[in-house]
DNA sequence: TTTTATAACGTAAACGTTTACGTTCACTTC
DNA sequence: GAAGTGAACGTAAACGTTTACGTTATAAAA
């Protein structure tokens, strides 16, 4: 049996409140005292009980962070950043797999709002009108990490997809190409799609090159094999292609499989450039230039912004800054 | 403000004691006041405070899970099986992070014990005497994953290493390899270095295949970056090599990078076979033929027998089946 | 009709903290 | 020497549950 704070009082022959009063350092005791209680605390191995404390406190130190998938690399990188950084801040990081369906979704935040968790931290995925609902009963701050909401006020850190995007097709014209395709995510997905989608639309148009929509690959999502399939597609369609945006690194790695299979030659033959900057994209071959978002920045910025609003200041929405990473997967044309 | 089950038993004219039976299905009530109480429930939108219920259980439904790194695919693997269980159990889980770190994990059991989780699961890592002392005074059921202590008494669920390293070795003889080495892990890791390289050795001994020491590469971590210098460093010794066995995928894919520098072809000069199956096994180029662990049921089977020992029962370590999984690294001689 | 058993409740203590408030006591201050 | 002041404590209520135990009413049994 853990040992209690009465326990301690007992043996240091105080009263409970002073022992709480050392414990969390407030005054009213004499230094001699402290000492004593700090021995006995020390003697009993006494640990406080957080449950009980959350209780009158009505604070856990907790939050739960929800995934639409944690299988995932990128939601590791994300939940790495998140944890590391609410470690930091004392909180407890509980983690809640979505699988993107609703039911899970809705229990799981049932079960965090019993908890009592101090806030939620909502990655990649919408949230619908049900779900805000939900959040606002809970009445705790929520963030969003790598997704933002048009239709309801909630804080966000993301980066900006389009100008990302942007920066990824404009780094193949850069390199001389002008027949450049882009595996895309949902055109429907206004979050991760249609922003990566315009932006490349941006650079296309800004350079005078061809906005033909069957350019461009919708892809189910963003996954290696809707790349492999996806490749495949796009160029049955343009083999003058020499340049591919894709929206995914996951993608870019399924297009560079399909075409090692093909015998087609990457970079020699097609240039690819993806996006996530996955460790993956390091160890792909050849290794794939990409646009970097900052997944664990973005994870402990959300913490930040979290902790903030649990101390009453208000936190502002984040971009980030992406950044372009330049490996081996473009030729220079 | 969350309302109380006060605020439902005054709004529903019964005793807090009422409400309580009838949250908790226990018998002492009438089918009248339970739909009467359920009904206010309902208005009220009530939801039981788990900390108050946790205070008085002594029971938190919520279990920690320590890793030594939470950003790789592997954790990643094992965790998406751990939560998934633990959902269905009506369990939570909290994720830390101990990066290997000494300080970090201590803390870490800290803040687990004052939060008075029900149970701890400690993934690929040794457990030293000082984190025993830890757990027995925890006083809550331990479980390991993907690791064992010979030292102390604790279940563990993992693969056979030395068996799964045989299969991986004997795989590459039937192919009909002699020339074999090993890229392995650190020898003095009892773990996940010294059980591979004994598999290796085990088969090529039966084989009647050389046993030269030199023939093993072991490298500094599991990690891609020593793939790489792993690869070179090997083929520097013995450049008559036409077959390796690396004791983890992320090593065999940065010996798969380097041989791509080197211009040596795989599998076509040099055959590979990873180790771990893990998603980016699939996606390489060519696809890794490796051992699959099945990771995700390791996590699962883990949290089956986290709650079997909380609920009293008794738990058998498991040993878990490993699969071969052929793909296009490895080419018949 | 009286007794007895049982269903259907209510009361209050307990879980382990925090904290508002009250008390004691030694020192100043006049 | 009396009054006032502040430091150093102690007391007890509160947080929101569960549950052992006590109470009442109703129906069956004698």
């Amino acid at each position: 049996m853990n040992p209690t704070i009465q326990d301690v009082a007992r043996l240091a022959n105080v009263s409970i409140a002073t022992v709480s009063r050392v414990l969390n350092d407030q005054p009213g005791y004499s230094e001699k005292t402290k000492q004593k209680v700090l021995k006995t605390i020390e003697e009993l191995g006494y640990q406080p009980n957080a449950i009980a404390r959350g209780l009158v406190n009505r604070k856990t130190s907790t939050i739960g962070v929800l995934f639409p998938s944690v299988s995932g690399l990128l939601s590791a990188e994300i939940l790495h950043g998140i944890e590391a950084k609410a470690h930091e801040h004392g909180n407890s990081v509980i983690v809640c797999n979505t699988a993107e369906n609703r039911e899970k979704t809705i229990k799981y935040l049932q079960v965090l709002q019993e908890k009592r968790v101090d806030g939620l931290i909502f990655v990649s995925e919408a949230v619908t009108d049900e779900y805000y609902e939900i959040f606002s009963r809970m009445d705790i701050p929520v963030v969003l990490v790598s997704t933002e909401s048009y239709h309801h006020p909630l804080p966000y850190v993301k980066v900006d997809d389009r100008h990302a995007a942007y920066a990824a097709t404009r780094h193949l014209i850069e390199e001389g190409h002008t027949n450049i395709g882009m595996m895309a995510g949902d055109p429907d997905d206004l979050i991760a799609g249609w922003p990566r989608i315009e932006g490349y639309r941006l650079a296309m148009r800004e350079a005078g090159l061809s906005l033909d929509d069957s350019l461009i690959e919708p892809c189910e999502s963003f996954q290696y094999k809707d790349g492999k399939s996806g490749f495949t597609s796009l160029m049955n369609r343009h083999s003058e292609l020499t340049a591919i945006f894709a929206a995914s690194d996951e993608l870019a790695i399924g297009a560079i499989s399909a075409a090692y299979n093909k015998s087609i030659h990457i970079p020699d033959d097609v240039s690819i450039v993806g996006y996530d900057n996955l460790l993956l994209a390091e160890m792909s071959v050849p290794p794939l230039t990409t646009i970097a978002q900052p997944f664990q920045r973005m994870g402990s910025r959300a913490v930040q912004m979290m902790v903030d609003l649990i101390n009453g200041e208000d936190a502002e929405s984040a971009i980030l800054p992406h950044e372009l990473v330049i490996r081996d997967s473009v030729k220079r044309r």
